[in-house]
DNA sequence: CGTTGTGAAATGATTCACAGCT
DNA sequence: AGCTGTGAATCATTTCACAACG
């Protein structure tokens, strides 16, 4: 099972849009619901969700659908939000506290476990009920505590050194919210998040009064 | 000019990257660079970089490469951020004061022309300079300022009616922080951001063991 | 030379369309 | 009758490869 075939790179943000879906769905009590439906409110044809959810197993039943409560559980199992992610946030600005203060990200598994800030005013405060730590524990805390996930939210010309000591210390992933590419060895996972480039094209999209949507 | 074919959509991502490093270059007075040095520091290939550049018209030079300041004044012409951007904020909890308060916004040309929120707790306070007006005066304000684009930063289940005002008074195009898909007419351009997503995909490549760069 | 711009080829992703199951 | 899973066809994007240029 979880058939292993080269998995086309959008598929895996439409899961995201899928597992949302349905747990608005299944807070709505719905048991069943057909590709064609599930398509319709995220403008997707059927044929798509069929064939993104098929890359990964036969979730379905012909004549029927898909059942909401598996299909949750496999599409958590999939994107791996079904185990808790230790992470540590790097960088206790505004997008660092927006991001300790979203609420959502604990019910999906991600638990921040560490806050670190170099800026010694910072350093020992409370956020979100954590205190800040300085950065020079980085390395040993996040060893010490296992963390997985890093999540970058400094200045651009710290981000790359904050993102070697934490693939040192021996996360496995990075989420960077520093407007910089990281140069990072192919084990460990990039994501990131950049406000600019989402701006940029979203004034792209208006000049041409363009269509659609896009993430 | 201004080569009017389709623009593959990755094609857009891509050209505010290139933006971003150009800028970075002309700080440390780099004059000309080539695709191939372009590319590099991106991941991507040469033939990339020239292709994409090329759907808008010719602006490098052969045997020379490009010439860093023009290809800047270019790229910020394709993406629109050579004109000023009214912008409107709706909702100033922790990602709407991230947003504020992310220093790169207003050199891009968006400037917070307004922001409102529902909460009469936190109306009529100072963010960033700004005084927070009330969600009611909504509509008045964004067309009395011919605001063009809203910033959605409210809750999931109140996302679509502010998107609605927002449109009816005039914006044609949203960046949208809820984690739901805005019903709107193709004339309205929609850009989402959304942590969630980010966090799985970031979640699926670990699990994978996976290589690479995705924003 | 080194480098662009660009058709042509290759690869990747989506949509079609239908057999087969419930 | 309704719907899934999937090969085949279509469409989109990237890479190749090279003529033309400074």
């Amino acid at each position: 099972m979880t058939t292993r075939d080269r998995i086309p790179r959008p598929t895996v943000k439409r899961l995201s849009l899928y597992l949302r879906q349905l747990e608005t769905l299944a807070e709505a009590d719905r048991k069943r619901i057909s590709s064609k439906q599930l398509g319709e409110t995220l403008g997707l044809t059927d044929a798509q969700v069929r064939k993104d959810l098929a890359y990964f197993g036969q979730f379905g039943h012909a004549g029927i659908g898909y059942q909401v409560s598996d299909l949750i559980g496999e599409l958590r199992r999939i994107l791996g939000t079904d185990r808790r992610w230790r992470t540590a946030l790097v960088g206790a600005g505004n997008i660092g506290r927006a991001v300790v203060s979203y609420g959502r990200l604990a019910g999906k598994g991600f638990e921040i476990t560490a806050i670190f800030d170099r800026d010694p005013a910072v350093v020992g405060t409370e956020i979100a009920g954590s205190r800040v730590l300085p950065a020079t524990e980085l390395a040993a805390v996040v060893a010490e505590r296992q963390i997985k996930i890093g999540m970058v939210a400094v200045p651009a010309d710290a981000a790359q050194a904050v993102a070697d000591e934490l693939i040192a210390a021996g996360v496995a992933g990075i989420l960077n919210f520093a407007p910089v590419r990281l140069k990072v060895n192919d084990q460990v996972a990039i994501v990131s998040v950049d406000l600019t480039v989402s701006l940029e094209q979203l004034a792209f999209k208006i000049s041409l009064g363009a269509t659609g949507e896009e993430s």
